[in-house]
RNA sequence: GGGAGCUUAGCUCAGCUGGGAGAGCAUCUGCCUUACAAGCAGAGGGUCACAGGUUCGAGCCCUGUAGUUCCCACCA
């Protein structure tokens, strides 16, 4: 059997054809098999419409990674792959298409407007879901789910019906946070705040009272329309005299009162603060301490409101139908319709000319703005729907505590935590129409609620005028019911029992809040487990500057690209090798070259031992050469520390370690030296080596698998094998059998020779066709039994002999020496006597610090007290050798001097 | 304001529970040695940010300082 590799690898014609094999073949199926423990991940969704970007490369090459080694491992794995509706991205971008077509959502209705979201979604949804495929990622496919199809809204169904009857969701006029821009409200969690430069105007309420003035500092003074109070601190000594007064709230000409509040802080400022209910989140709770009116004075679109609004307010309170905590409206008269910064102008303009804007000041401060758009938000009261978070965020904090739930890295539970103990109540209501409808009807005539999971007929009143609210969930609503509507839950189906909860969660830090934590007391509270064991946090992808990669920078690197150009293996390992977990790397082209390089290097030594193999089955012979076990044992080591590193997710460290045993240990040393076996005329011994290499080769690729499946599997099915796929191979296990530990001390001996004669020739620059008699000289001959056959091969030998006998140096030889052993060449016409003699006092002075570093250590009596015996035999082995080593130095040294 | 991370070779970064400092790239030298020049063999290069402490022993643990990045936060 003898089969050849094309010259070289060239990714792109393998992965599309192997990927294609595996996937009909159903390898990433999951399979129900009680005889197997499960194991399960599944996929964070990515935005439907979206393209694939270096985060999902990470977060799916590490899944990918753990779900073959896994799978490998024997367990039943299961991958389920799915993508998220994203209700505001997406809307946003079909708003945006409208625009260019001259239509907007009012134009063209609700009902037109879904067609076209829908049709945009089966348009572009596929494409991330293709994309996701170049990468390697072996999910199955027959499981894919999308938050809005029909398993998925079942659930979402379900559970909002099931909170609003336990009375856990709400409606209400809360302070939400709005976007003028994409006009919807958004939660706590998408506000992101960016620092901005700004004012603080110091402005003059006369107290009515007492006629003197309090000066308050704000940073929007147009919100001051809508105060209906100013706060003192009770315990403040400047204001005791005014507890129980009003002051005249400027420009409106209005009496409003002084309350005394916890939120006014007598430390800053004037200790006086303005009170705006409807437009600021600490002023409404203030509102609601002292049961202020609450006054809006802003309309949804970023405008002053004006005598539209306050009629269509005075109109819902006649109908009765107004809630209990309706806000009023403020007609703005002079100030109404203007936006909001053109109010702000007119405002101050008007208080200056009425002398009671004392000062303005520059500030930069803290601006919250929206994740999608980065408008300023405008705090705002808006009747929306709520989750109450407390008794859902409690046992989910639990679970993190107790260990129920491991972050990986731990230290990420801490921002979990900050998260979840400092959540307010959820608002999930937007003000969009791309995504899961609220299941609430409203009676036109009784103004009942009614919360179902299908469309009521008639309401209670016997009215059957029902409307639905307008209203869609937050995205994040579904995502975090992920973990198991993807499995049919509510339905207790087999998949469901089987696979759920799922083993491992793979994402980036930056949706910790957004999605792990409602995933967490989602799955707590509804499925009453929690919906995961561990959550594997990793950071995020930045360009060869450190930046963060963003569309507007255009910093943002393809990785389709990279793909095509070097491949979906070289991109994975370059992504999770010498990356620490969750912390950020830097993608450059110099390391993904480096990979691609190493690709070739496994593609050419796999080239080399196929050139070479005549064997059709693979059998380790029982008569191994020093070299064999010395592989072999390597590789035991080898598969057990990347073993343990995988199942403790280190893959940065587990990738490190097979590219090392890969290139320096197997390529470098075992490969070169088999080419003497491979190149001799002993047939017997051809065949072992052909064993050893292709057996030790197996299992390389086996290990480097889950890292770079694509040119693994195309290598093995070149190899003799077990029939089908290398991806539904056992991955290897250690074997005591194979186990050498004093062969590999005797190599290492030969080793030392062997880059002892190398160093010494490089130092003179004898070239490798000048090749060398070699004499050593050692106490141990049988020893080095094999050192002939290496040093020819690799370190420019053209005779070796081996004695104990020292007096067979002989003039004009250089030696070099190991601690073991004494080379002797004779090489001295090519030498520089002086520089040698100075290259052996080097050596000689390194070795001398060496001992002097261990003997200081042994004779430290503490250290040999109190340190471990290990530790204290092997320095004690290492000062053996150092000494060893100088006295061979040393004799070295005085008979290079005397010839 | 609170919290977390980072600071190790010229650059980018590893370094697991404390036991003589590592990789890739870059640099220098010599090699087309019949798998691979996308390669081979060598070399140089580090007071592991700083200051204390614990320890027989600290890149690693503790305290503090500086610089830097990020997250969270209602600061009027």
């Amino acid at each position: 059997m003898k089969r050849e590799l094309p010259k070289t690898y060239s990714p792109r014609d393998v992965e599309g054809k192997i990927y294609e094999s595996w996937e009909s073949n159903g390898c990433f199926k999951g399979n129900v098999d009680y005889n197997k423990k499960p194991y399960t991940i599944v996929m964070p969704p990515p935005n439907v419409t979206g393209q694939l970007h270096m985060g999902h490369a990470v977060d799916n090459t590490l899944q990918d990674i753990l779900v073959r080694f896994k799978r490998m491992q024997g367990y039943s794995t299961l991958w389920v792959p799915g993508t998220d509706h994203a209700a505001i991205a997406t809307e946003a971008k079909i708003v945006e298409q409208m625009r260019e077509e001259g239509l907007t959502k009012a134009g063209i209705g609700r009902d037109k407007f879904m067609e076209r979201a829908w049709a945009w979604k089966n348009k572009f949804g596929n494409r991330i879901v293709e994309q996701l495929r170049t990468l390697g990622s072996s999910c199955d496919w027959e499981r894919e789910h999308f938050t809005m199809d029909e398993q998925c809204s079942k659930a979402v169904l379900d559970v909002f019906v099931n909170l609003y009857e336990q009375k856990r969701i709400y409606r209400g006029n809360r302070l939400i946070n709005w976007c003028p821009k994409c006009q919807t409200s958004i939660s706590d969690a998408e506000v992101e705040h960016e620092e901005k430069d700004g004012h603080f105007w110091h402005i003059l309420y006369p107290v009515k009272e007492t006629g003197e003035y309090l000066e308050i500092a704000t940073t929007r003074p147009e919100t001051m329309l809508g105060d209906t109070a100013v706060a003192i601190n009770s315990e403040d000594p400047r204001y005791k005299h005014l507890h129980g007064y009003h002051v005249i709230l400027p420009l409106l000409n209005k009496e409003i009162p002084i309350v005394c509040d916890e939120h006014a802080d007598m430390e800053k400022g004037t200790g006086v603060v303005k009170i705006t209910p409807a437009h600021d989140p600490n002023d409404f709770e203030v509102g609601q301490r002292h049961n202020l009116p609450m006054v809006r004075c802003f309309t949804y679109d970023g405008h002053m409101t004006g005598t539209d609004d306050f009629n269509a307010y005075k109109e819902l309170v006649a109908s009765g139908k107004a809630s209990d905590d309706e806000p009023e409206v403020l007609d703005c008269g002079k100030y109404a319709g203007m936006t909001t910064s053109e109010a702000r102008k007119a405002v101050l303009a008007d208080l200056e000319s009425l002398g009671l804007l004392r000062e303005t000041e520059n500030i930069t401060h803290e601006v919250g703005t929206c994740y999608r758009c980065h408008a300023t938000i405008e705090p705002m009261i808006s009747k929306q729907w709520f989750v109450k978070m407390k008794d859902l965020a409690e046992p989910a904090v639990k679970a993190v505590e107790n260990g129920e739930i491991k972050f990986i890295p731990e230290r990420f539970s801490k921002t979990y935590f900050n998260w979840m103990k400092n959540t307010r109540d959820w608002c999930i209501s937007r003000q969009l129409w791309w995504g899961h409808r609220i299941p609430a009807w409203y009676c036109d005539d009784c103004g009942e609620t009614i919360v179902s999971k299908t469309a009521p007929e008639i309401c209670k009143c016997g009215s059957k005028h029902l409307s639905q609210d307008p209203d869609s969930l937050d995205t994040w609503f579904s995502s975090a019911l992920w973990p198991f509507s993807v499995f049919g839950w509510p339905d207790e189906n087999e998949d469901y029992k089987y696979f759920y909860p799922t083993s491992t969660l793979v994402t980036g830090y930056d949706i910790i809040g957004f999605w792990v934590s409602r995933m967490i007391f989602s799955g707590i509270a509804y499925t009453g487990t929690v919906p995961f064991e561990k959550i594997v946090i990793h950071g995020i992808v930045r360009d060869d500057q450190g930046r963060k990669m963003s569309k507007s920078l255009g910093n943002g690197i393809d990785p389709l690209k990279v793909i095509e150009q070097y491949g979906a293996d070289a991109l994975r390992f370059m992504l999770v090798q010498g990356s620490s977990p969750g912390s950020d790397l830097r993608y450059s082209d110099d390391k993904i070259i480096a990979m691609r390089n190493f690709t070739n290097k496994i593609w050419n030594a796999s080239r080399f031992l196929l050139m070479n193999m005549s064997i059709d089955r693979v059998e380790l012979p029982t008569d191994l050469a020093l070299e064999d076990k010395w592989i072999l044992s390597k590789l035991n080591s080898v598969i057990n520390d990347v073993t343990y590193n995988l199942e403790n997710f280190d893959m940065g460290v587990a990738a490190q370690k097979v590219y090392d045993f890969i290139w320096n240990t197997f390529c470098d040393w075992y490969i070169e030296l088999a080419k003497n076996r491979l190149s001799g005329t002993d047939e017997v011994k051809k065949k072992n080596v052909e064993n050893v290499l292709a057996y030790v080769l197996i299992d390389i690729l086996k290990l480097l698998h889950p890292f770079m499946p694509f040119i693994t599997e195309e290598i093995y099915q070149y190899l003799p094998h077990e029939e089908g796929f290398l991806m539904m191979q056992s991955w290897p296990v250690y074997d005591e059998k194979l186990n050498f530990p004093d062969d590999e001390i005797r190599m290492e001996k030969i080793m030392s020779a062997v880059r002892a004669v190398r160093e010494c020739r490089s130092e003179h620059k004898v070239p490798n066709s000048r090749k060398t008699q070699i004499t050593i000289v050692t106490e141990n001959p049988a020893q080095y039994a094999e050192a002939g056959d290496f040093l020819t091969r690799l370190a420019g030998a053209s005779q070796v002999t081996v004695t104990d006998n020292s007096s067979e140096i002989g003039s004009g030889m250089i030696t070099v020496a190991t601690a073991d052993a004494k080379l002797c060449m004779p090489l001295r016409e090519l030498v520089d006597v002086e520089a040698e003699r100075i290259r052996i006092k080097k050596e000689l002075d390194k070795a001398h610090k060496d001992a002097d570093f261990l003997n200081g250590k042994l004779n430290n009596q503490k250290f040999v007290e109190k340190a471990p015996e290990k530790v204290v035999a092997d320095m004690r082995e290492k000062a053996t050798k150092a000494n060893a080593l100088i006295q061979n130095l040393q004799e070295m040294l005085a008979s290079f001097e005397e010839n």
